[in-house]
DNA sequence: GTAATTTGGTTGATTATTCAATTAAATGTT
DNA sequence: AACATTTAATTGAATAATCAACCAAATTAC
């Protein structure tokens, strides 16, 4: 085996020398959770969750996007996006509707309201996002969304 | 405002010069959902998923556990985590008891199957992982791992 | 121009997660 | 020792996510 080979051995789980507390996923997945937590903690008041958050920011960062923009940019099934979008329109969060161009195609967008309702969550969440960063460096934070992004074009490759 | 909260600011969602795709966290949640996904398509035909996995693996590591225990790890809430537990016992790949020590807990631990079952996904997934890793150095998976922790601490304390 | 395929989205049934309430064992208090 | 509190886990009801099947518009092939 190469030398690089036994070096990253301890990252494969398949390894005898693996150790899940050096293992990048498992702490993605870690964090990912202890921030999702976090977040719903600030957005429960409110009736909101983080898959509506999600959806919220994406459209107000892109102005309008179809229900297959957002799975994308989210991640997501799209029979779930599907029904995150319906649930928030009956909430009078976002509007749909049939695109003039493509007869296929939802056209999805916040309503006022919406709007509104991104800036309120905007607000109360800034504290944590301030504690989260906390002690961190400008190029800190940009190395690790560096990693995160090789990370995921690694997987992307199909 | 100090020059590290103007530096700073753009990582901020309530800021007027945030960006989305310089955000730690929406890589974070991005690379989570490829990573599961991915994870999924391998333990799909073998009638596994994520949250069984999760929990096997930590049974692997730790030999046996009390839930919450693994509701800590996992990062998962009580109730989830009892019924993916008992859904396995079902499937016949752990054993619950209760514990001698304290009459309130109930000890998780692998069963024979559960363990064969594992060492077949560790090979199976073997394969993902070298793709995961595929150019990285070792200080380079340990600085993420590092990085990592230090945002998980931040939001860790109360 | 018609048939076949692909793309975008929706729906119903199934499965999983979460909340709220509950039980039971252990610990603390007086 | 009796009572209150905390901790660990479980259950039923409500909510959400996923799969499979489907429909319709657009694109491609012939």
């Amino acid at each position: 085996m190469s030398a690089r080979g036994t070096k990253l051995e301890k990252y494969l789980p398949s390894s005898e020398s693996f150790d899940i507390n050096e293992f990048p996923f498992y702490w993605v997945a870690r964090l990912n959770a202890l921030y999702s937590m976090e977040i719903e903690k600030t957005l429960k008041p409110m009736k909101m969750d983080i898959s509506r958050w999600r959806v919220a920011m994406l459209l107000r960062i892109h102005g309008e996007m179809s229900i297959s923009d957002i799975a994308e940019h989210a991640l997501g099934k799209l029979p779930t996006i599907t029904k995150i979008v319906y649930r928030m329109k009956d909430e009078g969060l976002v509007s749909v509707e049939q695109s003039e161009a493509d007869g296929r195609v939802s056209v999805v967008c916040l309503t006022d309201q919406g709007i509104e309702n991104v800036e309120l969550v905007r607000q109360r969440t800034e504290g944590l996002f301030k504690r989260a960063f906390q002690g961190f460096t400008e190029p800190q934070i940009k190395k690790t969304t560096q990693l995160l992004n090789r990370f995921f074009d690694n997987l992307s490759v199909d």
